[in-house]
DNA sequence: CAGGTGGGTAGACAGCCGTATACCGGCTAA
DNA sequence: TTAGCCGGTATACGGCTGTCTACCCACCTG
């Protein structure tokens, strides 16, 4: 049974609700939550048994939703420039549309819970592996190792992921968040395919082609 | 008067040290903080009037703190990679001796409280701001443009306090950590050396030197 | 039909919280 | 010397919190 029940559907989502803007996952208080889903407190522990245990139940479920999000994405343009801006587009937009559960990523990645952040981490690392192995599989970047798109995919949706809040608050940087980031991912590749080559090397090809 | 009173100061410190680990600053009480200094409660009003200007004498204080930190780094090598590796190392040195700190500053960075991650952006802005300058003036990359070693410095900025908790809190990983991040630096004005060119001619020239 | 179980409710408990008011000693300035 | 402020203390209030126990009903299963 994977679907969620009535009641425990409503506090997750009420958590959501509550987060938005000024509030943390871990600050969230079972009354509160109660009070917001229009249910009695204790209901709280009919579905859950602490409010750690809750914390990761609201964190599998946002992980559900971005994952269903993600997977409509792997079809795209195939220059790796282009892929890049697409990518970087849908993701942002997805940020947009799913403002709560950014928000809590974002916060609980840093937030004081070493069990939300650990959990966290790891959603994030598998986020990065399938980034890497799609850039890998359709050879977008085919210069650059294996091992080093995998440590750029990573950093990549570090920064993104930092510069998602930014994006959701700013309407107006948006557009200068995107280009910035596209700037980041497609200087990391080209600045990866120049790995091998020695400081000077890399200084006088610069300078010969300006 | 900018020496702290004795009161106020240990309300702060004993701040820094509830936060380490599992708190976060906009969740501290301020009996708890009371408690932990050795004070009653109410002397907590003899020297903030709310939490939230608490809060922002924390981030005063922890920022005066760096900026120490900071001005010793000026004098170093004098290759861009030299430079890099260096800065990195001092960096992360810095932020391992001052965890509580550090945690602070990432946590709050996307904490609940818009005012304090108001503060801290424009924090990092400066850090950022004074990276770039100093890139700049000692001509360590001349052949990317100052807008955008600006903006390399910001992101590289966000990046290292992005991998900061990580680096204090896992130890096994603090040689990779740090090595990943001078890679990142590098790669990122090296890529940026190549923005005038387009997509084909860089592969090119990456196939050429291979 | 009987029995049990899962989801929701009600009330009460102790504990912590932020705040307010009042009291007190020591320092400094008039 | 005295008035006033500054840092620290004591007590008290109302409100919120997590938790416990008990009650309840609708449903499914035997």
């Amino acid at each position: 049974m994977n679907a969620l029940t009535g009641g425990k559907l409503k506090l997750i989502q009420a958590a959501l609700r509550l987060i938005t803007e000024t509030r943390s996952l871990t600050s969230l208080g079972l009354r509160e939550l109660a009070r917001e889903a229009g249910l009695n407190p204790n209901t709280f522990y009919r579905h859950f048994k602490s409010l750690d245990e809750f914390g990761l139940q609201v964190l599998g479920y946002i992980a559900e939703e971005m994952k269903a999000g993600v997977r409509d994405l792997r079809q795209m343009a195939d220059s790796s420039e282009q892929a890049s801006r697409d990518t970087v587009a849908f993701v942002y937009h997805y940020f947009l549309a799913n403002p709560a559960a950014t928000t809590v990523a974002v916060r609980e990645l840093h937030g004081p819970s070493p069990i939300l952040r650990r959990a966290l981490e790891s959603q994030l690392e598998a986020s990065a592996r399938e980034m890497a192995e799609d850039i890998i599989e359709r050879q977008l970047v085919s210069a650059v190792p294996p091992e080093t798109i995998h440590e750029i995919s990573r950093m990549t949706i570090r920064y993104i992921l930092f510069r998602a809040m930014d994006y959701i608050e700013k309407p107006a940087q948006r557009e200068a968040i995107q280009t910035e980031t596209e700037r980041f991912i497609n200087r990391q590749f080209r600045g990866a395919m120049l790995d091998h080559l020695s400081q000077s090397e890399v200084e006088r090809l610069s300078l010969d082609h300006q």
